[in-house]
DNA sequence: GTGATTTTGGAATTTTTATTCTAATTTACT
DNA sequence: AGTAAATTAGAATAAAAATTCCAAAATCAC
C-alpha cells in the first residue's frame, strides 16, 4: 500500500524533503550516502559515482542503490537534478520568439511575457553570481571620489543616465559624459575622481577610450560590462559582470539597471555614514 | 620558436586573460567556443563536450581543439579548472538572497538583494496586470506613425533613451526629446506622428507640457506612467500603467523598461509584417 | 588562378563512467 | 541456534564520453 519510492524528486528541495522524511529508515550504507550528499550537495553536480562513493566511504554499487532507492533511474538521473539547480537560467528565447512568430502568436502581450521572464531571470542570475566583496570595493572607490564620471553609450546609456539621475538626487557630484557636441571631457578627469564605465558587446570605442584615458590619469574605475572578454575587463578596475539574457536580437537591461541602482544607493549610504561618523 | 600555447591557465581568471589577449586571432569555430565559454562559464563545470559544442554551435571536435589550443591536454583538463572554481557559487536564488540580505543593513549586497526582489516583483506585476488590448492599440498607433517622438525626463529619461536606442537599431524613425540646449522641438510634432510620453511622480512639467502640445497637434500619444491620477492620464492617449515597487526612497525601473522593450520590438515586428504583407 | 596552409566536420577509437548481477555476509526473527 | 530476508561488495558488462585522426573544404600567399 504505502511506501516511499514512486516518483523521483523534481527539485533539490524535494530531494532534501525526502531525505528528512524517510532517510532514517535507510540501511547503513545508504545512510552514509544520504549523509554525505546532505553535507556536500555541491559535489554531486560535478563528481562521478566513484568519487562520491569513495568520499562517502561506500562502494559505488551502494551509491547506485541509494539513487534508485530515492526513485531515480540511476545516478545520472539524480545528477541531472543537481546540475540544473547549479547552472544559471538561460532559456533560449531566440528559438522561442521564432516559434511565436511562426505560429502567428507574436502579439505584443506575448512578447511582453517573454521579455518579462527574461528580465526576471536576468535579475535572478545577477543576484546569484554577484561577488559581494567586489561590490564593497566598488562602493568604497566611488564613495571617496570627489567627482564621479559616468560613461556609457548606446545600449549602456540608459544605465549611465539613470546613475546620473540617482547621484543628482542624492547630492553626489557626478558628470554624465554624454558626448553632446562631440566634446571631449578628458581634461575633467583628475586624480581623486572615480569613473563608472559601462559597456556591452559590441563595445562602443568611445567608452573604452575614455576609460583608458581615465586609467592613465589615475582615476579609480568601476567597470560594468557583460563578459570577462570585454575590453573594459582589461583595465585596472573593479570589474562587475552583468549577466543579461538575450531575447532574440534584443537584450534585457534589467540586471544592469538593478545593479546600478544598488551601487548608487550604497554609495549614498556610505557617504552619509562617513559624514555622520566623523 | 613559436609561442602562445605553452602552459595551460591555472585559474579561471588567467583563462579569461588568455582569451582577452589572443582570443581575437582564433579561427571562426574556436572563436565561437571562446565566446560561449566566456558567456556561460558555469555550464563548463557541469556539461559534456557534446553539450557545450552543441550550445556553441560547433562540432565536438572543434571544442576539443579549442581546449588544446589554450594549452590544456583536453576538455577534461579544462573542465577541472572550472569545477574547482565554481563549486562555491552553488546556492539557489532564495538561499542566495537571504545570504545577501544578511550581510548587513545598507551594505551593497543587502541593497542589491532588495532591488533585485523589487525588480522581479515589479516585472511580475506588470506581466500580470497589463491589458493586452491596450498594448495592441499602442503598438498599432506607433507602427503607423511617420516619426515617433520620445519624451521622458529625470527618472523617466533612461526609459526614453532606451527606446531611442531600440528604434534606431530597428531603423524606425524616432526622435529623443532630450532638452539639450533647452530647445523646444514642438514644431516637429506633425499630424501622422506619434509620441511615447513617459512620466512618473512627481511628473516633470516639461514632459506634461510637450505631451499636451502633441495632443493639440493631433499627434497619437502613448502615455507610460505610474498612476491613474498622473497628469498624463488626463490626455487623450493610450494609457499604460506601470506598477513599480519602492525600495526605501527609490523605485525600481525594471517594469517600465521591460514594457518599453516589448513595445518597441512589437512595433518593429508590426512594421515588418505590414511591409511584407503588402 | 594555382598551390600551400589552415581549418573544419565527422567517423573511428580509446578511455572513462555508469549500471547490473550475483555470491557472500549480515541482520532480524523465532 | 537456525532460517529467511535484507544488505552488501566487487567483478562483469553496458553505455556514454572524451579524444584522435583524416579526408574534404576553406583560406591565404603569390
Amino acid at each position: 500500500m504505502d511506501h516511499d519510492d514512486a516518483g523521483a524528486p523534481h527539485t533539490v528541495e524535494a530531494f532534501y524533503e525526502r531525505l528528512r522524511h524517510d532517510g532514517h529508515g535507510l540501511p547503513k550504507r545508504l545512510r552514509q550516502c544520504a549523509d554525505y550528499v546532505a553535507a556536500h550537495p555541491d559535489k554531486v553536480a560535478v563528481s562521478t559515482v566513484a568519487e562520491l562513493a569513495e568520499a562517502a566511504d561506500v562502494p559505488p554499487s551502494a551509491f547506485m542503490r541509494f539513487c534508485q532507492e530515492l526513485g531515480f533511474s540511476g545516478f545520472s538521473h539524480m545528477q541531472k537534478l543537481f546540475r540544473e539547480e547549479y547552472t544559471q537560467k538561460w532559456p533560449n528565447y531566440a528559438t522561442r520568439l521564432t516559434k511565436l512568430r511562426d505560429s502567428g502568436n507574436d502579439t505584443p502581450a506575448a512578447l511582453l511575457a517573454e521579455f518579462a521572464e527574461a528580465g526576471r531571470n536576468s535579475i535572478e542570475n545577477l543576484a546569484r553570481t554577484v561577488d559581494a566583496a567586489l561590490l564593497d570595493e566598488a562602493v568604497a572607490i566611488l564613495a571617496q571620489a570627489r567627482t564621479i564620471h559616468l560613461v556609457g553609450n548606446r545600449r549602456a546609456f540608459p544605465v549611465a543616465s539613470y546613475l546620473a539621475y540617482s547621484f543628482e538626487k542624492m547630492g553626489i557630484p557626478a558628470i554624465l559624459h554624454s558626448g553632446v557636441g562631440n566634446l571631449k571631457l578628458d581634461h575633467l578627469l583628475a586624480r581623486g575622481d572615480a569613473m563608472i564605465a559601462i559597456s556591452f558587446a559590441p563595445y562602443a570605442s568611445d567608452t573604452v577610450e575614455l576609460a583608458e584615458e581615465a586609467e592613465r590619469r589615475g582615476v579609480g574605475i568601476v567597470a560594468l560590462t557583460d563578459l570577462p572578454t570585454s575590453p573594459l575587463a582589461r583595465l585596472d578596475a573593479v570589474r562587475l559582470f552583468v549577466p543579461e539574457i538575450d531575447v532574440g536580437a534584443f537584450r534585457s537591461l534589467s540586471a544592469a539597471l538593478t545593479l546600478a541602482m544598488a551601487v548608487s544607493v550604497a554609495v549614498g549610504a556610505h557617504r552619509r555614514r562617513h559624514k555622520n561618523g566623523k
